[in-house]
DNA sequence: TATTATTGTTACAAAATGAGACAATAATGA
DNA sequence: TCATTATTGTCTCATTTTGTAACAATAATA
């Protein structure tokens, strides 16, 4: 067999999360001409590390390296082969699918990442098939390729149980942050609103949380500290 | 590209978790001739779920259907390949590898997958390629090939975090079992000691064990009573 | 019929959590 | 200057959960 630069049938997806104005987001690309959304996602090169893929593929759409990364779920399930997609994709990028690209028309089983990252560090970029690539709430998303919609679901899934028992949420805000920011984070992931006195509590009780200088905003209340995660 | 059976650079693990003599154990098994140990694997055919490749090819060695199955994690670093072990499993065969199974000195991902069973269930049979597959206590393993050991290792890690979120400890037992062998799976899974009483509470208040009859031993004191899952 | 080992349940102490009160600010504005 | 306002950090107390031990109820045995 020829040398190939991917390995075939197996792609990656990443669900990338970030937060602003009070919301989870995720980012999801837009194909030109199609009206196709879709998680960002890419190939494994042959001799390319699984999760260093993956990190290859988001450092070009975020501008970031270093980022949490966390591998959740493989899926392979016959029902999400649907060539007639990608052609429409292609088509759309003004390819000749079966001619230029035969490969991306096979069966693909694609392992799932979720990324958290810190929303104003992040200017997305689409990639070469893309018209755009944008922040949507995950409570308003439109309308994904395949079986995307339920990547997405499992991911925020994930995400919740991870969220106490590995300490993510700092992962999404700046290096420091107030007390108040970190709750917002929990309760977006959550999508439940939390007790302000209890959840400080929780937090500090963790040894997780070092404390640092007072942040004044200019109102008229007491200073917030300002938090990082050790 | 002509038809092929199975996806090419893809792979499965299955870490078969079973309990006896008070000890957590897993199916284990041995290639003819060359002193190598593995884990039970297989591949994905080219038109087949991923979920169902697995299960059906721990039907094969275990005999069993419908069973307790989750998958857990992907294994894709470029250091897991080592064409040579391969190499030697299919001489020691009476291969030739380069010329009747080339494909099988490729690289592959695999995707791991534990399972549960009741122990009494099974008897465990080897493939082609095997001498034997037995049970070896998780305490006690023969040194395994590639990165297999990681594998178990992060088998018994998601384990341990999914035995009170999904309560699956039931698996490992009969339909029928009485709270001290419930008691012993959960010793033996978290490798820890745990208070009679204060197990029997937690058990009893998830509301997920339905009490049915005693069991009568021959021996001289109470009987317990048995319970299953719900 | 007393003895033995084990089981299911209860009782009480200790720890964790829920829910509110309260004092301590930073700015504002009379 | 000094009361006012909004928010923060901490404390208090009630409630719930958990840790620990005691106790009563058996099945078989001697």
């Amino acid at each position: 067999m020829a040398e190939r630069a991917f390995l075939p049938h197996l792609a990656y997806d990443s669900v990338v999360f970030g937060f602003s104005g009070d919301e989870l987001k995720i980012l999801i690309m837009e194909y030109h001409n199609t009206g196709l959304f879709a998680l960002p996602g890419g190939f494994v090169g042959s001799n390319e590390d699984l999760d260093l893929a993956v990190r290859r593929g988001l450092a070009e759409r975020t501008g970031l390296s270093d980022i949490y990364l966390e591998q959740f779920h493989a899926f392979g399930s016959m029902a999400r082969y649907k060539p007639e997609v990608m052609a429409t994709i292609l088509q759309a990028n003004g390819h000749n699918p079966e001619r230029d690209f035969p490969w991306m028309l096979d069966r693909f089983i694609t392992i799932a990442y979720y990324a958290l990252i810190n929303y104003k560090d992040v200017v997305p970029k689409p990639d070469a098939l893309s018209d755009s690539c944008r922040w949507y709430p995950v409570k308003e998303l439109p309308k994904l390729i395949l079986d995307h919609e339920g990547i997405v679901e499992k991911a925020v899934l994930t995400l919740r149980e991870n969220l106490d028992r590995k300490l993510v949420g700092g992962n999404l805000l700046p290096q420091r942050f107030t007390m108040k920011e970190l709750q917002h984070v929990y309760e977006a992931i959550l999508d439940t609103k939390l007790r302000r006195t209890t959840f400080q509590r929780a937090m500090l009780a963790t040894g997780r949380l070092k404390r640092h200088d007072k942040q004044y905003s200019g109102k008229a209340h007491k200073a917030p500290y300002l938090y990082s995660f050790t």
